[in-house]
DNA sequence: CCAAATTCGTTCAAATTCTTTCAAAAAACT
DNA sequence: AGTTTTTTGAAAGAATTTGAACGAATTTGG
C-alpha cells in the first residue's frame, strides 16, 4: 500500500467519524504502528488534522468554535513575534488599517513605540485595546457581527471607500498556493479586499498553522499582500516563496 | 474512548440539559469517576464548562451577569435595578440608542427578553456586550475616546442626524434642579443632545448619588426625559417630580 | 447543630501511548 | 549490478492516561 493511499484512509476516516484511533487504522491499512504515526505526524505539519493521545481528529473539529482558548495559548510566542515584526513595519505618523482577529490584536502593545499614529478598525475588540494604550484610533460605522466583533455592511463599504492608507495588517483564517488569502465570511472578505485597495501596501498576518487551510471566500492572491508569519517548513517556504513575499519570524 | 471522545459527549450533554451529573456520565462514557474528574477540570479551564457540586453546567449561561469591571461594583444591586427597570421600557421590534456609560451597560442583559430589537450604540464596550448577546447592534463611526471608549466626533454627529430612535437611553455624570443633566467632555455631551432629538423618548438612568452633582456641559434639561433612579430622600424626590418625571425603583 | 452520605482532590501504580533510534527492506538513480 | 536515498518495522525508554484508594470537604436530612 502506497503512502498516499493510506493517509487518503486516514482523512476519509476522520470525515466519517471525526475521530479515528490509532490502532482501529492498522487493520484498516495493514501498516505498522511506527509507519502510522508517521503518516498522522506528516498529515498534521499540512494541518490536514490534529493529533491527539491515542489518535487524531478532525483539524476543523464541527463542534467547535473559532475561538479555541486552549490554541491560543499554544500559539501564543508566535503571534507575539508576528505582532513585534509587523508593528515593526509602521513609520511615525502614519494612518493604518487594522482588521479584526487575535493575531493582529498582538500587533497593538508594540504600536505605543510610534508616534502620532492614526489607526483606523473594524474591530470592536482591537478599538477597546487601542484606547487602553491610548492610541488614537477611529472607527468607521458598520453592523456589529456577533461571532466576531467585527463591524461589516454597506456603511463600512461606503466609509471605506473615501479613505486612504499607508499600510493594512490583515488576518485571514488560511492562505494555500492555490486559493490564496481565504476568509468564511463574505461581508468580511468584501471588507479585507476593500481595505487593501485602500492601501498603499498590505501584511496578511498569518501563523503557520493557517497554511493550507482553506474558507469560502477569497479575498486576495498570495502575490497581493507580504505575509507575515511563523517559521514555515523548508520546502513549503520555498514553493509560497516564488508568490508572495514572506517574512517569516524568529 | 478517547479523551476527546469523551470531552466532545460532556460538552453535548451540556449543550442539550444545561446541566450534567457527573454520575450520569459514567454510563455515558464507560469512563471511571477519576477521569470525568480530570475532563470536567480541562474543560473548565478551556472555560468551556463551568464545575458544580456533583457535575457541570454551562460556562456561558445567558442570564448570569458576565464579568464587569471593579469599579463599576460600586452601586451594583442599585444599577442593576435600574437596568431592569429602563429594559422593561423596550418593547418588540424597536430601534433604540444606547449611550455609553456602565449603568447603561446593566440594561443589556435584560434586552434579550425583546425580540427583533436593533441597538444603536456609541460605546465600544456596549457593543462588545451586546454581540455576547447576541443582539443586533449597530456602531456609527466616530473617533475613539479612549478614557471612555466612546465614539464622538463630526462622523458621528452626521451619522446620527440621519437617523430615527423609538427610545434613546442615556447615562450621565450629575443631575439637579438648577442645571439639569451635565456630563464633563463637550463632545459628549453634544451626542446625547442629539441622540435625545433624534428619539421619540429619552431615558437618562442614574443611581442616586449623581444627585446635585454637577458637571461642566449640559446636555438637557430635567423635563427633557425621563429619569429612573434608585429611592431618593422624601423631599428630594418631591421637588424633582415637579420638574421631570421619575421612575423610582425598588 | 450534628451525623451520615456524597462528592472532591490528591496520590500512586499499572497500562497504554508516544518519541527516538536503528537496521533492514524497498525504491530510485547512476 | 552497485550505490544512494527513502520508507518501513521493531525496540527501548520517556511521557501520558487511567482507575483505584483514601482522607478532606461539602451537601443532605434529621
Amino acid at each position: 500500500m502506497l503512502t498516499e493511499e493510506r493517509q487518503q484512509i486516514i482523512l476519509e476516516q476522520l470525515k466519517i467519524h471525526n475521530i479515528v484511533k490509532l490502532h482501529d487504522l492498522i487493520p484498516l491499512t495493514g501498516a505498522s504502528e511506527s509507519t502510522l504515526r508517521r503518516d498522522l505526524q506528516d498529515l498534521e505539519n499540512c494541518h490536514k488534522l490534529l493529533r491527539i493521545h491515542g489518535g487524531a481528529q478532525n483539524a476543523i473539529s464541527l463542534h467547535e468554535e473559532p475561538a479555541l482558548s486552549q490554541k491560543a495559548t499554544v500559539h501564543l510566542d508566535e503571534k507575539k513575534a508576528i505582532g513585534r515584526t509587523a508593528a515593526g513595519q509602521v513609520r511615525n505618523q502614519e494612518v493604518i488599517f487594522l482588521d479584526s482577529g487575535t493575531t493582529i490584536q498582538f500587533m497593538i502593545p508594540y504600536l505605543i513605540e510610534h508616534k502620532d499614529l492614526l489607526v483606523i478598525t473594524n474591530s470592536v475588540d482591537n478599538a477597546s485595546m487601542l484606547a487602553d494604550y491610548d492610541i488614537e484610533t477611529f472607527l468607521p460605522g458598520g453592523k456589529l457581527k456577533s461571532s466576531t466583533k467585527a463591524l461589516i455592511g454597506s456603511t463600512m463599504i461606503q466609509t471605506l471607500e473615501t479613505y486612504h492608507f499607508d499600510k493594512a495588517f490583515l488576518g485571514t483564517n488560511g492562505f494555500s498556493m492555490d486559493s490564496g488569502y481565504t476568509t468564511p465570511d463574505p461581508e468580511e472578505a468584501a471588507i479585507k479586499t476593500l481595505a487593501m485597495k485602500r492601501s498603499n501596501q498590505t501584511f496578511v498576518l498569518s501563523d503557520s498553522s493557517k497554511y493550507c487551510q482553506v474558507s469560502f471566500s477569497k479575498f486576495a492572491d498570495l502575490q497581493d499582500a507580504t505575509l507575515i508569519t511563523d517559521k514555515l517548513p523548508e520546502k513549503e517556504s520555498g514553493l509560497l516563496n516564488k508568490k508572495t513575499k514572506i517574512m517569516e519570524v524568529n
